[in-house]
DNA sequence: CGTGAGCTTGACTTGTTTCAACCAACGTGG
DNA sequence: CCACGTTGGTTGAAACAAGTCAAGCTCACG
């Protein structure tokens, strides 16, 4: 059950600075469709969260009430089965929808926790539904983002089933690096790393023993520095030969 | 490139018979929609084609020309890396549509293969998305479809990560046993199954060999009895149990 | 100062793969 | 009609990847 801390019509001021984020399509979205109709600008409804480190802020068959869209910080989607194994089907990052399904049903398929500190906006779901019937732009940007997330399910898939472990760790790092890089969270090689060992584990279908080991190998190799919170990748194209990323 | 071997305005007889079928729900979306402007009635269009067993439709990135579903007989979806690792993502039965981006996007993000002889409709892809943005319950069932999509999606990840292999076997079974049953393809608890050993170790990461050492398992156990292309489940409780089923 | 969460390492076990041989069923061409 | 290759299934032995168990370490936090 989330804590609303504030209560707003204004979009995430923080969004308006990532280049892949639906709030700022949202926001373009309602000025298309204000100048179409010469009707007064206003904004889609929206309610700004924020929820702490290693929380769960839905659980699988939730009702989530709106749209929510990450901030700020990390979070996961988690698949849990009776005997308490995990499997984290993505990371959520800032500017992440956290699930295309959830613009046309309000129940949740998995559970969501959050790694860091997370702030999100929860936009009103008949106001998104409502811009999109009038935006074809929107609905072709909501359209991209479900093929996306399709895609990247597809590619879990194939890691999960048919990569070793040095391979499947390889490309869950590159993946993110990139996924960073694309919201200018990366300097000099160097970013912002909140993931625990587990984490990776749980993303990966490794325990936490054998990943820890993979990672001494990729350490000791060089191909990646791990300094607490920070992850640098001296070797990108060593890491990338790792991973079969071709 | 399949060759089509008759063209016409007539939905495939055969879907009629299938309870679940998006063929069914298209030429209900054009019923209402003549009903409701006094139109006369005028079809989708509707190619109707036929491929050989084992045999190549479509590969990774290929354009597919219309939105096509599956009448007759069984196809698998297919992503194939460099080294010629195969994960299989699903099975196709009959009244399946291929795959709901599909309908938006005519680029396929996978390989489609036959398993036995196939029969699949083309719907015209403008007439379906005519179609859809006139007709709500159109666009329910196809929203329906794509949830059900990403949720069997996601089961997969789950699986793969973090099941072993006699799980994983018998639940691909036991999903295909229930999606034959929902229709109608089962009597007396034995059903058409065309899989070969191969087919299921690429559906469940495993290796062909291993895949059959299991098989060979639950046959012993009297879980499963497969013979040629026919397979009966004796005991689906206990072999729900060993899918960890709950 | 103690406690708990996270990381590293080593020894051992288990599940899965690899390699290899063999058999049965089937279709095809001589 | 038979000889033959192909495809699919079964089985066993050995190799290997990953899991399990266990100990010891650091560090942050009360």
């Amino acid at each position: 059950m989330p804590k609303s801390d504030e209560n707003t019509r204004l979009p995430c001021a923080d969004c308006s600075a990532q280049e892949f984020n639906i709030c700022r399509a949202l926001r373009h979205a309602h000025n298309v469709d204000a100048a179409g109709t010469g009707a007064a600008p206003d904004a889609i409804a929206v309610q700004s969260h924020h929820v702490a480190a290693r929380r769960l802020i839905w659980r699988e068959r939730d009702t989530v009430p709106t749209v929510p869209v990450i901030c700020h910080g990390w979070a996961a989607t988690v698949l849990t089965l009776s005997d308490s194994r995990r499997q984290i089907l993505s990371f959520l990052l800032p500017g992440d929808l956290v699930s295309a399904t959830l613009v046309f049903d309000p129940v949740c398929t998995y559970s969501v926790e959050t790694i860091t500190d997370v702030r999100y906006n929860g936009f009103d779901r008949a106001a998104v539904r409502a811009a999109l019937a009038k935006s074809p732009a929107l609905l072709d940007t909501l359209s991209q983002i479900r093929n996306d997330e399709t895609a990247s399910a597809d590619r879990l898939s194939v890691d999960l089933g048919q990569r070793g472990a040095a391979e499947r760790i390889a490309r869950l790092i590159l993946n993110l690096a990139e996924r960073l890089a694309q919201r200018g969270l990366v300097r000099d090689g160097t970013m912002d790393f909140p993931l625990r060992q587990h984490h990776i584990a749980d993303a990966t279908g490794l325990t936490v023993v054998h990943t820890g080991k993979v990672l001494g190998e990729f350490r000791r190799a060089g191909l990646v520095k791990i300094n607490g919170r920070a992850l640098t990748l001296p070797d990108p194209e060593g890491l990338r030969r790792a991973g079969d990323m071709y």
